[in-house]
DNA sequence: AGATTAACGCGAGCAACTTCGCGTTAATCG
DNA sequence: CGATTAACGCGAAGTTGCTCGCGTTAATCT
């Protein structure tokens, strides 16, 4: 037929509708910054928001989706510099992602994304969207220090603003600790050094006092269909 | 009462207990290789496992669990190289995290295990323990390398194996790309270049090129109780 | 080898989660 | 401002996931 009848909030997005989204999101927020993603049920949201079981169902189907909209939702927490030089600009972002990781919020929404994006294919792209996103964004900062000839022009934007960020998720969701302000300058001080000494340039030119040898590479997969077996 | 009947599995491993053991876990990391983390649901383990549903939710409780518990059964996957210069074992070892993840068995259990970490603080602590320790034995490189007069005698070594290996789960659980050879190559350049420039050193001393100022250290987190807006 | 009982297989029963149908409220448009 | 109908509230029905009790199999110990 002409016209597929999607999900609520499609045809009348003011008024009434807009609140409770606004209601159920935040309700969501609130409750990942309590709990965490292990309490969040769509039976609690409900009760927190106000909004009823059946509405939450139909409109979002599943806490995964619920998360997910909340991402999107999160635009822009983290604001891009411009201090005029590159390691500055490094420097004020890491103390930017430092301090939006800081909260128990943001921390617990990007374990909750995760582990969305890993029940819901479509939570998994919307996550990779997301980033990619704000990488190629983030990336500009890169761009202009290029242009100014801070680092090789052959260095790869996105991969020094990936390098940038990685280790904050690394310490959010692998080890597992709070995400403190020693993190942000230690990060940005080695991805200086790192993109400064051609780490992340695309050509093959090596820096000084790097090994040159080849191999090796890995080709395939060595898959034998069973688990490791512990020792 | 003295003897406190734990899960089954504890009192008597040997036999069948373990033949059931290891065809459950064959299953879940089977499973983890066909569609991840979504599909992997106690029906499906119990029937490509030929284990009985109750069986596997007396002794395992939850998929968390079962992951888990995969999780510290695959204990030693990548091993720990000694090439002579630090250089060359950080090239080593990111190259051997390269492939281990290369193969999507793997990087399906790494999706699993933080999923199922979000959800169970069980499974939270298993995850967090698991890398801490995995941490430390790496570290060792990093210690021979202080010895031969490679890097600065306060580097911290488990700063410098973390930075080793967020990337890679920074690209598997945010980016959502595969893991290319590329990619290790990459990083163990940066990790080397960063940590020659003194990025992982405890001490306060700074490398040159990098700017001085002390601010801005970040202190509390800015907490309105309600998600950003969107834009 | 024989006795003991942990661990398993099986099906029924219970509980939590998800959906449905219907009446009510309030956006949106003429 | 009045008509139309999308979105919501409500309770019941349907579905899935999880647990329990009992009989059977096979580790473990003597």
């Amino acid at each position: 037929m002409t016209t597929a009848h999607q999900a609520p909030g499609e045809t009348r997005p003011g008024g009434r509708t807009a609140r409770t989204r606004r209601a159920v999101l935040t309700a969501v927020s609130e409750e990942l910054a309590d709990g965490g993603f292990a309490t969040l049920t769509m039976e609690r949201v409900a009760q927190r928001s106000g909004v009823h079981l059946a509405t939450l169902y139909r409109r979002w189907r599943s806490v995964d989706k619920l998360v997910c909209e909340l991402l999107t939702d999160m635009s822009s927490g983290v604001p891009l510099p411009d201090t005029g030089t590159l390691p500055g600009d490094l420097r004020a972002l890491a103390h930017g992602i430092g301090r939006f990781y800081g909260a128990d919020r943001t921390r617990g929404l990007i374990e909750a994304v995760v582990a969305a994006a890993a029940r819901d294919p479509q939570a998994a792209t919307a996550l990779r969207d997301f980033f990619d996103e704000r990488l190629v964004l983030a990336g500009e900062l890169v761009r202009r220090g290029i242009a100014r000839g801070e680092l090789p022009a052959d260095t790869d934007p996105e991969a020094v603003m990936a390098a940038l960020g990685a280790p904050f998720y690394y310490r959010i969701l692998i080890a597992r600790r709070p995400v403190e302000p020693g993190l942000a300058e230690s990060t940005a001080t080695a991805v200086w050094a790192a993109a400064r000494a051609g780490a992340y340039a695309t050509g093959d030119r090596r820096p000084a006092g790097t090994p040159e040898r080849t191999g090796p590479e890995h080709d395939g997969p060595d898959d034998d269909g069973a688990p490791g077996r512990g020792d």
